[in-house]
DNA sequence: ATACTGTTGTTTGTTAACAACAATCCTTTG
DNA sequence: CAAAGGATTGTTGTTAACAAACAACAGTAT
Protein backbone atom coordinates (compact mmCIF):
# COMPACT_ATOMS: atom_id res chain seq x y z
CA UNK A 1 0.00 0.00 0.00
CA UNK A 2 1.31 3.50 -1.14
CA UNK A 3 1.26 6.09 1.77
CA UNK A 4 -2.08 8.16 1.33
CA UNK A 5 -1.77 11.51 3.28
CA UNK A 6 -5.47 11.06 4.21
CA UNK A 7 -6.91 14.72 3.95
CA UNK A 8 -4.12 16.70 5.12
CA UNK A 9 -0.61 17.04 4.20
CA UNK A 10 1.84 15.60 6.53
CA UNK A 11 4.02 18.64 8.11
CA UNK A 12 7.26 16.63 9.31
CA UNK A 13 8.25 13.35 7.39
CA UNK A 14 6.35 10.97 9.46
CA UNK A 15 6.92 7.52 8.50
CA UNK A 16 4.24 4.76 8.46
CA UNK A 17 5.88 3.12 11.89
CA UNK A 18 5.37 6.68 13.60
CA UNK A 19 1.78 6.71 12.64
CA UNK A 20 0.93 3.33 13.70
CA UNK A 21 2.50 3.67 17.14
CA UNK A 22 0.71 7.37 17.59
CA UNK A 23 -2.46 5.35 16.09
CA UNK A 24 -1.89 2.50 18.33
CA UNK A 25 -1.10 4.78 21.69
CA UNK A 26 -4.05 6.38 21.50
CA UNK A 27 -6.36 3.46 21.31
CA UNK A 28 -4.58 2.59 24.30
CA UNK A 29 -5.13 4.97 25.94
CA UNK A 30 -8.33 6.03 25.08
CA UNK A 31 -9.57 2.49 26.16
CA UNK A 32 -10.72 1.30 23.04
CA UNK A 33 -8.11 -1.80 23.36
CA UNK A 34 -8.74 -3.14 26.73
CA UNK A 35 -5.96 -3.95 28.95
CA UNK A 36 -5.01 -7.43 28.68
CA UNK A 37 -6.12 -7.88 24.55
CA UNK A 38 -4.07 -9.43 22.40
CA UNK A 39 -2.99 -7.59 19.56
CA UNK A 40 -2.26 -9.83 16.61
CA UNK A 41 0.20 -8.39 13.84
CA UNK A 42 -1.65 -9.40 11.05
CA UNK A 43 -4.74 -8.43 12.22
CA UNK A 44 -4.00 -5.00 13.29
CA UNK A 45 -1.86 -4.27 9.76
CA UNK A 46 -5.06 -5.41 7.59
CA UNK A 47 -6.86 -3.06 9.60
CA UNK A 48 -4.68 -0.06 9.20
CA UNK A 49 -4.16 -0.97 5.69
CA UNK A 50 -0.54 -1.48 6.30
CA UNK A 51 2.15 -4.26 6.27
CA UNK A 52 3.05 -6.13 9.29
CA UNK A 53 6.90 -4.58 8.89
CA UNK A 54 5.91 -1.01 10.54
CA UNK A 55 3.18 -3.06 12.94
CA UNK A 56 6.20 -4.87 14.51
CA UNK A 57 8.61 -1.74 15.09
CA UNK A 58 5.05 -0.10 16.57
CA UNK A 59 4.96 -3.06 18.62
CA UNK A 60 8.55 -2.96 19.83
CA UNK A 61 8.10 1.22 20.79
CA UNK A 62 5.18 0.61 22.74
CA UNK A 63 6.25 -2.41 24.50
CA UNK A 64 9.63 -0.41 25.24
CA UNK A 65 6.80 2.46 26.72
CA UNK A 66 5.54 -0.02 28.78
CA UNK A 67 1.37 0.13 27.04
CA UNK A 68 2.03 -3.75 25.60
CA UNK A 69 3.95 -6.69 26.78
CA UNK A 70 5.25 -9.15 24.06
CA UNK A 71 6.31 -12.29 24.38
CA UNK A 72 8.47 -14.44 21.99
CA UNK A 73 6.67 -16.67 19.24
CA UNK A 74 3.37 -15.25 21.23
CA UNK A 75 2.67 -12.05 20.66
CA UNK A 76 1.79 -8.85 21.93
CA UNK A 77 -1.04 -7.93 24.40
CA UNK A 78 -1.99 -5.07 25.87
CA UNK A 79 -0.51 -4.07 29.46
CA UNK A 80 -2.51 -4.29 32.32
CA UNK A 81 -2.13 -3.46 35.53
CA UNK A 82 -1.72 -4.30 39.42
CA UNK A 83 -0.66 -2.19 42.18
CA UNK A 84 2.00 -3.34 42.13
CA UNK A 85 2.79 -1.59 38.83
CA UNK A 86 1.35 1.60 40.67
CA UNK A 87 3.58 1.50 43.41
CA UNK A 88 6.78 0.73 40.72
CA UNK A 89 5.58 3.33 38.81
CA UNK A 90 5.25 6.23 41.16
CA UNK A 91 8.58 5.47 43.33
CA UNK A 92 10.41 5.74 39.57
CA UNK A 93 8.34 8.93 38.64
CA UNK A 94 9.38 10.18 42.65
CA UNK A 95 12.92 9.95 41.72
CA UNK A 96 12.74 11.32 38.21
CA UNK A 97 10.75 14.04 39.72
CA UNK A 98 13.62 15.17 42.43
CA UNK A 99 16.00 14.96 39.71
CA UNK A 100 14.03 16.94 37.17
CA UNK A 101 13.63 19.94 39.76
CA UNK A 102 16.90 19.71 40.62
CA UNK A 103 18.16 19.66 36.83
CA UNK A 104 15.70 22.18 36.14
CA UNK A 105 16.63 24.68 39.21
CA UNK A 106 19.99 24.48 37.54
CA UNK A 107 19.16 24.50 33.91
CA UNK A 108 15.58 26.13 33.49
CA UNK A 109 15.88 29.44 31.39
CA UNK A 110 13.63 32.17 30.88
CA UNK A 111 11.32 30.43 28.38
CA UNK A 112 10.91 27.41 30.19
CA UNK A 113 9.71 29.34 33.13
CA UNK A 114 7.59 31.40 30.32
CA UNK A 115 6.15 27.79 29.21
CA UNK A 116 5.11 25.99 32.74
CA UNK A 117 3.62 29.41 33.19
CA UNK A 118 1.22 29.42 30.18
CA UNK A 119 -0.02 26.13 31.08
CA UNK A 120 -0.91 27.72 34.24
CA UNK A 121 -2.56 30.21 33.00
CA UNK A 122 -4.65 28.33 30.21
CA UNK A 123 -6.10 25.74 33.36
CA UNK A 124 -6.74 29.25 35.17
CA UNK A 125 -9.24 30.35 32.50
CA UNK A 126 -10.88 27.01 32.51
CA UNK A 127 -14.42 27.23 33.93
CA UNK A 128 -15.26 24.78 36.81
CA UNK A 129 -17.58 22.98 34.25
CA UNK A 130 -14.73 22.65 32.17
CA UNK A 131 -12.30 21.20 34.82
CA UNK A 132 -12.86 17.17 34.29
CA UNK A 133 -11.16 14.92 35.32
CA UNK A 134 -9.66 13.84 32.35
CA UNK A 135 -9.20 17.48 31.60
CA UNK A 136 -6.91 18.15 34.39
CA UNK A 137 -4.93 15.15 33.96
CA UNK A 138 -3.93 16.30 30.79
CA UNK A 139 -3.11 19.53 32.37
CA UNK A 140 -1.30 17.70 34.99
CA UNK A 141 0.92 15.27 32.57
CA UNK A 142 1.65 18.75 30.10
CA UNK A 143 2.97 20.64 32.87
CA UNK A 144 5.26 17.99 34.18
CA UNK A 145 6.82 17.68 30.96
CA UNK A 146 7.19 21.36 30.73
CA UNK A 147 8.57 20.16 33.98
CA UNK A 148 11.01 17.81 32.59
CA UNK A 149 11.90 19.73 29.46
CA UNK A 150 13.55 22.25 31.55
CA UNK A 151 15.67 20.04 33.17
CA UNK A 152 17.24 19.74 30.09
CA UNK A 153 18.66 16.12 30.63
CA UNK A 154 17.50 13.90 27.56
CA UNK A 155 18.06 10.69 29.81
CA UNK A 156 15.73 11.66 32.14
CA UNK A 157 13.51 12.97 29.78
CA UNK A 158 13.57 9.67 27.37
CA UNK A 159 12.74 7.72 31.20
CA UNK A 160 9.53 9.90 31.67
CA UNK A 161 8.13 9.54 28.20
CA UNK A 162 7.86 5.91 29.51
CA UNK A 163 6.61 6.67 32.49
CA UNK A 164 4.34 9.60 31.11
CA UNK A 165 2.60 6.95 29.34
CA UNK A 166 1.81 4.49 31.66
CA UNK A 167 0.86 7.47 34.38
CA UNK A 168 -1.54 8.22 31.51
CA UNK A 169 -2.61 4.54 31.28
CA UNK A 170 -2.95 4.53 35.01
CA UNK A 171 -5.14 7.72 34.76
CA UNK A 172 -7.38 6.19 32.13
CA UNK A 173 -8.49 2.99 34.49
CA UNK A 174 -8.78 4.84 37.31
CA UNK A 175 -11.79 7.15 35.43
CA UNK A 176 -13.33 3.97 33.44
CA UNK A 177 -13.84 3.32 37.44
CA UNK A 178 -16.74 5.40 38.01
CA UNK A 179 -15.19 6.58 41.89
CA UNK A 180 -15.66 10.46 42.46
CA UNK A 181 -12.83 12.55 42.32
CA UNK A 182 -11.83 14.20 45.56
CA UNK A 183 -13.18 17.54 45.08
CA UNK A 184 -10.00 18.87 47.94
CA UNK A 185 -7.78 18.50 45.13
CA UNK A 186 -9.54 20.76 42.51
CA UNK A 187 -8.94 23.97 43.88
CA UNK A 188 -5.49 23.21 44.67
CA UNK A 189 -4.25 22.23 41.21
CA UNK A 190 -3.26 25.46 40.14
CA UNK A 191 -1.67 27.11 43.35
CA UNK A 192 0.66 23.56 44.07
CA UNK A 193 1.69 23.95 40.84
CA UNK A 194 2.54 27.44 40.97
CA UNK A 195 4.77 27.05 43.79
CA UNK A 196 6.51 24.70 42.06
CA UNK A 197 6.99 27.01 39.18
CA UNK A 198 8.19 29.83 42.04
CA UNK A 199 10.66 27.45 43.65
CA UNK A 200 12.73 26.63 40.23
CA UNK A 201 12.85 30.32 39.27
CA UNK A 202 14.33 31.69 42.89
CA UNK A 203 16.69 28.21 42.47
CA UNK A 204 15.80 27.19 45.79
CA UNK A 205 17.21 23.48 45.34
CA UNK A 206 16.42 22.04 48.87
CA UNK A 207 12.75 23.46 49.39
CA UNK A 208 11.98 22.56 45.48
CA UNK A 209 12.91 19.08 46.19
CA UNK A 210 10.80 18.53 48.77
CA UNK A 211 8.06 20.53 47.66
CA UNK A 212 7.83 18.23 44.43
CA UNK A 213 8.17 15.21 46.01
CA UNK A 214 5.12 15.77 48.33
CA UNK A 215 3.29 16.89 45.13
CA UNK A 216 3.97 13.24 43.66
CA UNK A 217 3.41 11.54 47.04
CA UNK A 218 -0.10 13.49 47.03
CA UNK A 219 -1.00 11.92 43.36
CA UNK A 220 -0.04 8.32 44.40
CA UNK A 221 -2.03 8.28 47.44
CA UNK A 222 -5.16 9.61 45.06
CA UNK A 223 -4.82 7.46 42.41
CA UNK A 224 -3.80 4.05 44.89
CA UNK A 225 -6.96 5.54 46.83
CA UNK A 226 -8.79 4.73 43.47
CA UNK A 227 -7.44 2.15 42.91
CA UNK A 228 -8.21 -0.16 45.67
CA UNK A 229 -11.29 -0.31 44.83
CA UNK A 230 -11.67 -1.23 42.12
CA UNK A 231 -10.44 -4.65 40.80
CA UNK A 232 -6.95 -5.86 41.19
CA UNK A 233 -5.79 -6.80 38.05
CA UNK A 234 -8.01 -5.61 34.77
CA UNK A 235 -6.29 -8.75 32.18
CA UNK A 236 -8.61 -11.72 32.37
CA UNK A 237 -5.76 -14.15 30.69
CA UNK B 1 19.76 -17.95 4.96
CA UNK B 2 18.56 -20.34 7.80
CA UNK B 3 19.58 -20.38 11.14
CA UNK B 4 22.65 -23.42 12.03
CA UNK B 5 23.25 -24.25 14.78
CA UNK B 6 26.80 -23.71 15.26
CA UNK B 7 28.24 -26.23 16.96
CA UNK B 8 25.96 -26.91 20.04
CA UNK B 9 22.40 -27.23 20.12
CA UNK B 10 20.78 -23.56 21.48
CA UNK B 11 19.34 -23.90 24.87
CA UNK B 12 16.66 -21.07 24.81
CA UNK B 13 15.05 -20.05 22.09
CA UNK B 14 17.13 -17.72 20.92
CA UNK B 15 15.99 -16.14 18.23
CA UNK B 16 17.68 -14.39 15.18
CA UNK B 17 17.46 -10.73 16.40
CA UNK B 18 18.40 -11.48 19.51
CA UNK B 19 22.43 -13.20 18.27
CA UNK B 20 22.33 -9.83 16.25
CA UNK B 21 21.99 -7.52 18.94
CA UNK B 22 24.16 -9.74 21.29
CA UNK B 23 26.69 -9.78 18.61
CA UNK B 24 26.46 -6.20 17.76
CA UNK B 25 26.15 -5.00 21.54
CA UNK B 26 29.57 -7.07 21.90
CA UNK B 27 31.08 -5.18 19.32
CA UNK B 28 30.44 -2.27 20.47
CA UNK B 29 31.35 -2.91 24.19
CA UNK B 30 34.58 -4.32 22.79
CA UNK B 31 35.76 -1.47 21.17
CA UNK B 32 35.64 -3.16 17.65
CA UNK B 33 33.08 -0.84 17.00
CA UNK B 34 34.29 3.17 17.46
CA UNK B 35 32.04 5.61 18.49
CA UNK B 36 30.61 7.68 16.00
CA UNK B 37 31.13 5.37 13.43
CA UNK B 38 28.16 4.21 11.13
CA UNK B 39 26.52 0.85 10.75
CA UNK B 40 24.33 0.08 7.69
CA UNK B 41 21.47 -2.14 8.05
CA UNK B 42 22.78 -4.36 4.58
CA UNK B 43 26.30 -4.09 5.28
CA UNK B 44 25.72 -5.35 9.07
CA UNK B 45 23.62 -7.63 7.58
CA UNK B 46 25.86 -9.20 4.72
CA UNK B 47 28.78 -9.65 7.29
CA UNK B 48 26.60 -11.55 9.86
CA UNK B 49 24.81 -13.83 7.21
CA UNK B 50 21.38 -12.91 7.77
CA UNK B 51 18.82 -10.23 6.12
CA UNK B 52 17.89 -6.47 7.69
CA UNK B 53 15.00 -7.60 9.32
CA UNK B 54 16.95 -9.00 12.39
CA UNK B 55 19.65 -6.40 12.09
CA UNK B 56 17.07 -3.45 11.89
CA UNK B 57 15.10 -4.47 15.49
CA UNK B 58 18.59 -5.04 17.04
CA UNK B 59 19.85 -1.44 16.18
CA UNK B 60 16.27 -0.25 17.37
CA UNK B 61 16.81 -2.38 20.56
CA UNK B 62 20.38 -1.26 21.36
CA UNK B 63 19.23 2.84 20.77
CA UNK B 64 16.90 1.99 23.46
CA UNK B 65 19.92 0.73 25.26
CA UNK B 66 21.31 4.24 24.12
CA UNK B 67 24.53 2.22 22.49
CA UNK B 68 23.42 3.56 19.32
CA UNK B 69 21.62 6.78 17.61
CA UNK B 70 19.43 6.27 15.06
CA UNK B 71 17.98 9.09 12.91
CA UNK B 72 14.88 9.01 10.49
CA UNK B 73 16.10 8.23 6.58
CA UNK B 74 19.89 8.40 7.70
CA UNK B 75 20.69 5.15 9.65
CA UNK B 76 22.77 4.59 12.51
CA UNK B 77 25.84 5.58 14.36
CA UNK B 78 27.54 4.42 17.03
CA UNK B 79 26.84 6.33 20.15
CA UNK B 80 29.58 8.67 21.16
CA UNK B 81 30.12 10.22 24.67
CA UNK B 82 30.83 13.52 26.16
CA UNK B 83 31.13 15.22 29.53
CA UNK B 84 27.07 16.10 29.71
CA UNK B 85 26.60 11.99 29.18
CA UNK B 86 28.61 11.43 31.80
CA UNK B 87 26.79 13.96 34.07
CA UNK B 88 23.68 12.51 32.57
CA UNK B 89 24.08 8.94 33.43
CA UNK B 90 25.56 9.20 36.63
CA UNK B 91 23.09 11.65 38.10
CA UNK B 92 20.94 8.98 36.69
CA UNK B 93 22.70 5.90 38.20
CA UNK B 94 22.45 7.92 41.18
CA UNK B 95 18.87 8.25 41.79
CA UNK B 96 18.31 5.11 40.58
CA UNK B 97 20.26 3.58 42.39
CA UNK B 98 19.12 4.85 45.80
CA UNK B 99 15.27 3.74 44.93
CA UNK B 100 17.22 0.25 44.33
CA UNK B 101 18.93 0.07 47.78
CA UNK B 102 15.79 1.63 49.50
CA UNK B 103 13.50 -1.04 48.12
CA UNK B 104 16.24 -3.71 48.39
CA UNK B 105 16.32 -3.10 52.24
CA UNK B 106 12.39 -4.20 51.91
CA UNK B 107 12.45 -6.73 49.29
CA UNK B 108 15.79 -8.99 49.15
CA UNK B 109 15.49 -12.28 50.19
CA UNK B 110 18.19 -14.34 51.56
CA UNK B 111 19.29 -15.70 48.46
CA UNK B 112 19.38 -11.99 47.05
CA UNK B 113 21.80 -11.16 49.86
CA UNK B 114 23.85 -14.09 49.14
CA UNK B 115 24.45 -13.61 45.66
CA UNK B 116 25.73 -10.55 46.26
CA UNK B 117 27.93 -12.17 48.50
CA UNK B 118 29.06 -14.96 46.14
CA UNK B 119 30.22 -11.93 43.69
CA UNK B 120 32.41 -10.68 46.56
CA UNK B 121 33.68 -13.92 47.56
CA UNK B 122 34.59 -14.47 43.90
CA UNK B 123 36.69 -10.81 43.66
CA UNK B 124 38.72 -11.74 46.94
CA UNK B 125 39.55 -14.77 45.32
CA UNK B 126 41.37 -13.03 42.58
CA UNK B 127 45.08 -12.15 42.69
CA UNK B 128 46.72 -9.29 42.64
CA UNK B 129 47.90 -9.76 38.84
CA UNK B 130 43.78 -10.47 37.83
CA UNK B 131 42.67 -7.50 39.13
CA UNK B 132 42.50 -5.39 36.13
CA UNK B 133 40.18 -2.44 35.66
CA UNK B 134 38.34 -4.21 33.08
CA UNK B 135 37.83 -7.24 35.63
CA UNK B 136 37.23 -4.40 38.67
CA UNK B 137 34.68 -3.08 36.65
CA UNK B 138 33.31 -6.15 35.04
CA UNK B 139 32.47 -7.95 39.16
CA UNK B 140 31.29 -3.91 40.16
CA UNK B 141 28.46 -4.10 37.29
CA UNK B 142 27.61 -7.57 38.05
CA UNK B 143 27.24 -6.57 41.86
CA UNK B 144 25.17 -3.82 41.16
CA UNK B 145 22.97 -5.56 38.55
CA UNK B 146 22.68 -8.33 41.69
CA UNK B 147 21.98 -4.97 44.19
CA UNK B 148 19.24 -3.68 41.52
CA UNK B 149 17.93 -7.57 41.07
CA UNK B 150 17.63 -8.01 44.60
CA UNK B 151 15.11 -4.80 44.95
CA UNK B 152 12.70 -6.90 42.64
CA UNK B 153 11.33 -3.76 41.24
CA UNK B 154 10.83 -4.44 37.16
CA UNK B 155 10.78 -1.30 36.18
CA UNK B 156 13.64 0.04 37.61
CA UNK B 157 15.83 -3.08 36.40
CA UNK B 158 14.89 -2.48 32.79
CA UNK B 159 15.97 1.14 33.33
CA UNK B 160 19.49 -0.13 35.02
CA UNK B 161 19.95 -2.22 32.39
CA UNK B 162 20.13 0.51 29.66
CA UNK B 163 21.82 1.99 32.41
CA UNK B 164 24.35 -0.27 32.75
CA UNK B 165 25.06 -0.42 29.01
CA UNK B 166 26.20 2.76 28.94
CA UNK B 167 28.22 2.78 31.98
CA UNK B 168 30.23 0.23 31.05
CA UNK B 169 30.57 2.35 27.18
CA UNK B 170 32.10 4.62 29.55
CA UNK B 171 34.22 2.43 30.94
CA UNK B 172 35.71 0.98 27.86
CA UNK B 173 36.10 4.45 26.88
CA UNK B 174 38.02 5.14 29.84
CA UNK B 175 40.25 2.22 29.33
CA UNK B 176 41.43 2.67 25.62
CA UNK B 177 42.63 6.01 27.49
CA UNK B 178 46.14 4.53 29.47
CA UNK B 179 45.22 7.17 32.06
CA UNK B 180 46.78 5.01 35.22
CA UNK B 181 44.02 3.83 37.40
CA UNK B 182 43.86 5.44 40.79
CA UNK B 183 45.51 2.30 43.05
CA UNK B 184 43.43 3.87 45.76
CA UNK B 185 40.66 2.83 44.67
CA UNK B 186 41.40 -0.89 44.75
CA UNK B 187 41.91 -2.13 47.77
CA UNK B 188 38.80 -0.47 49.24
CA UNK B 189 36.55 -2.50 46.59
CA UNK B 190 35.94 -5.49 48.23
CA UNK B 191 35.08 -3.83 52.09
CA UNK B 192 33.28 -1.09 50.37
CA UNK B 193 30.58 -3.21 48.85
CA UNK B 194 30.66 -5.92 51.81
CA UNK B 195 29.19 -2.44 53.73
CA UNK B 196 26.89 -2.29 51.23
CA UNK B 197 25.52 -5.66 51.67
CA UNK B 198 25.71 -5.25 55.37
CA UNK B 199 22.84 -2.36 56.12
CA UNK B 200 21.06 -4.10 53.01
CA UNK B 201 20.68 -7.00 55.51
CA UNK B 202 19.72 -4.87 58.65
CA UNK B 203 17.51 -3.15 56.93
CA UNK B 204 19.33 -0.21 57.76
CA UNK B 205 17.31 1.96 54.55
CA UNK B 206 18.45 5.43 56.14
CA UNK B 207 22.26 4.54 56.31
CA UNK B 208 22.54 2.69 52.84
CA UNK B 209 21.19 5.39 51.24
CA UNK B 210 23.65 7.92 51.90
CA UNK B 211 25.99 4.78 51.57
CA UNK B 212 24.76 4.27 48.16
CA UNK B 213 25.13 8.06 47.08
CA UNK B 214 28.50 8.52 48.34
CA UNK B 215 29.65 4.90 46.96
CA UNK B 216 28.35 6.20 43.14
CA UNK B 217 29.85 9.64 43.72
CA UNK B 218 33.07 8.26 44.57
CA UNK B 219 32.84 6.12 40.94
CA UNK B 220 31.62 9.20 38.95
CA UNK B 221 34.89 11.26 40.11
CA UNK B 222 36.79 8.14 39.06
CA UNK B 223 35.41 8.44 35.73
CA UNK B 224 35.42 11.97 36.06
CA UNK B 225 39.12 12.18 36.33
CA UNK B 226 39.45 10.15 33.87
CA UNK B 227 37.84 11.77 31.00
CA UNK B 228 38.48 15.58 31.40
CA UNK B 229 42.47 14.27 30.47
CA UNK B 230 40.99 13.04 27.03
CA UNK B 231 39.21 13.98 24.35
CA UNK B 232 36.14 15.66 24.85
CA UNK B 233 34.10 13.89 22.48
CA UNK B 234 35.04 10.96 20.46
CA UNK B 235 32.99 11.22 17.51
CA UNK B 236 34.50 12.98 14.39
CA UNK B 237 31.46 13.69 12.32
C1' DA C 1 -11.52 -42.07 30.96
C1' DT C 2 -6.72 -40.60 30.36
C1' DA C 3 -2.45 -39.89 28.50
C1' DC C 4 0.04 -39.63 24.42
C1' DT C 5 0.86 -38.39 19.62
C1' DG C 6 0.29 -36.63 15.15
C1' DT C 7 -2.09 -33.17 12.57
C1' DT C 8 -3.84 -28.81 11.40
C1' DG C 9 -4.36 -23.91 11.80
C1' DT C 10 -2.81 -19.60 13.38
C1' DT C 11 0.80 -16.37 14.51
C1' DT C 12 5.37 -14.83 14.71
C1' DG C 13 10.22 -14.75 12.68
C1' DT C 14 12.80 -14.10 8.46
C1' DT C 15 13.78 -13.15 3.84
C1' DA C 16 14.28 -10.70 -0.58
C1' DA C 17 12.50 -7.40 -3.65
C1' DC C 18 10.57 -2.87 -4.32
C1' DA C 19 9.71 2.17 -3.23
C1' DA C 20 11.00 6.48 -1.11
C1' DC C 21 14.17 9.45 0.72
C1' DA C 22 18.85 11.88 1.39
C1' DA C 23 23.38 12.96 -0.02
C1' DT C 24 26.63 13.57 -3.63
C1' DC C 25 28.33 14.73 -7.85
C1' DC C 26 27.87 16.68 -12.19
C1' DT C 27 25.87 19.67 -15.38
C1' DT C 28 23.92 23.90 -16.61
C1' DT C 29 23.26 28.74 -16.23
C1' DG C 30 23.70 33.38 -14.38
C1' DC D 1 33.60 31.21 -11.33
C1' DA D 2 29.73 30.40 -8.36
C1' DA D 3 25.20 28.91 -7.62
C1' DA D 4 21.12 26.42 -8.86
C1' DG D 5 19.26 22.37 -10.47
C1' DG D 6 18.94 17.61 -11.79
C1' DA D 7 20.47 12.91 -12.41
C1' DT D 8 22.90 9.23 -9.73
C1' DT D 9 23.95 6.36 -6.02
C1' DG D 10 23.55 4.46 -1.73
C1' DT D 11 20.67 3.82 2.27
C1' DT D 12 16.46 3.33 4.79
C1' DG D 13 11.26 2.38 4.78
C1' DT D 14 7.80 -0.89 3.25
C1' DT D 15 5.84 -4.83 1.30
C1' DA D 16 4.50 -9.67 0.45
C1' DA D 17 5.78 -14.34 0.53
C1' DC D 18 7.99 -18.06 2.94
C1' DA D 19 9.66 -20.75 7.14
C1' DA D 20 9.40 -21.99 11.89
C1' DA D 21 7.24 -22.08 16.28
C1' DC D 22 3.33 -22.56 19.09
C1' DA D 23 -1.55 -23.92 20.38
C1' DA D 24 -5.56 -26.51 19.86
C1' DC D 25 -7.65 -30.60 18.67
C1' DA D 26 -8.67 -35.19 17.10
C1' DG D 27 -7.60 -39.87 17.15
C1' DT D 28 -5.46 -43.83 19.17
C1' DA D 29 -3.66 -46.92 22.57
C1' DT D 30 -3.53 -48.17 27.31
Amino acid sequence: MVVKSNGLALASRRVLSDVVTDDLRDAILSHDLEPGIRIAEDGLAIQLGVSRGPVREALMRLEREGLVTIERHKGARVASWTETDIEEIYSMRSAMEILAIEWACKNATAADLDAMEEILTRFSKLTDKQRTRKKISQFDLEFHSALFASAHHDRLNRTWEVLRSQIHALLVYTWSSDIKINKAYLPAWGPDHRKIVEVIRTKQTKKAKTLINSHIEGGLARISSHFKEGPKDISSK
